[in-house]
DNA sequence: ATAATTAGTTTGTTTTTCAAACCAAATTAA
DNA sequence: TTAATTTGGTTTGAAAAACAAACTAATTAT
C-alpha cells in the first residue's frame, strides 16, 4: 500500500463535515445538515465517530427552548485533515500538471 | 454534500491499485500485490470490482506453466481517477498553500 | 511420494454506511 | 384543550464494503 489514508476521513460524509468545519471553525447540527444535505441520522452517527476520535468536540446547549448541538473542529482534526490531503495527493501522479493549471488560472 | 466522491475510488485498496496502474499502464497480479502489500484475497476482490465498473480490464494468460493475470487501466478508469483528484482537492481549503509549497520545492 | 510454492478465488467475519423509525419537548392549529 | 406538527436530534437495523483466512488447483523441489 502507498501511504495509508486515514479511514476516519476516507468517507464522503465525514470528509465533507470536516472540510466544512475546517472552514467555519464551528457549526451547529442543523446548519451542517442543511449545508451538506445529509440525513440527521447519518450526521448524528458521523459526528459521534468524529468526536470519539477527537477530530471534533461537541457541546450541547439550548438556544431559546430548543437544543442546539455545536460542533467544533479540534487541532488534532485540523492536523489529520491536512495530513490526509498531503497523503492523497501523493497518489496523484498528475499533481504537477494540476498545480500548474491551478496557478495559471 | 460537496461534490460526491466516487465510492469506487474512495477506498485505500482500490485507490492505490488505480494509482499504480495509472503510472504503469498495466501490471500483473503478483506485481501489484507485492508493490502494494495487500493480501491476494483482497486484491482479487478489488480487481473484480474495478473490472465490473470498467475501471480496468483483466486478461488471463499463462506465463510458462503458471497463470498470469494482467490488469490494465481503461480510459474510463483514467478519467474517473483524474476527476477524483480534482473533486477531493475541492475539499481542501489549504490547496493554495500546498500548491505554493510544492512549487517552491 | 510428499512437502512446499505459485497464482490466484471463495467464503465468512467484521466494519461501515446510511436511512427509517423513534423520542422528547415545544409550538401551532382546530 | 387537545391533537397534530415541528424542532432537534438519537437509536436501530438492513445492506454493502473491506478484508483475511481458508481453500483450489497446478507445479516444482526434496
Amino acid at each position: 500500500m502507498y501511504i495509508e489514508l486515514d479511514p476516519i476521513l476516507l468517507s464522503n460524509a465525514r470528509l465533507s463535515i470536516m472540510s466544512l468545519l475546517n472552514i467555519q471553525g464551528e457549526a451547529d447540527f442543523m446548519f451542517i445538515q442543511k449545508e451538506l444535505k445529509i440525513t440527521a441520522g447519518n450526521l448524528s452517527t458521523q459526528l459521534n465517530k468524529l468526536q470519539q476520535f477527537d477530530y471534533v468536540i461537541i457541546t450541547k446547549q439550548f438556544k431559546g427552548n430548543y437544543p442546539l448541538t455545536i460542533c467544533k473542529i479540534t487541532n488534532k482534526g485540523k492536523l489529520m485533515l491536512e495530513e490526509f490531503f498531503v497523503a492523497i495527493n501523493s497518489y496523484d501522479r498528475n499533481k504537477e500538471k494540476l498545480i500548474h493549471y491551478q496557478i495559471e488560472s
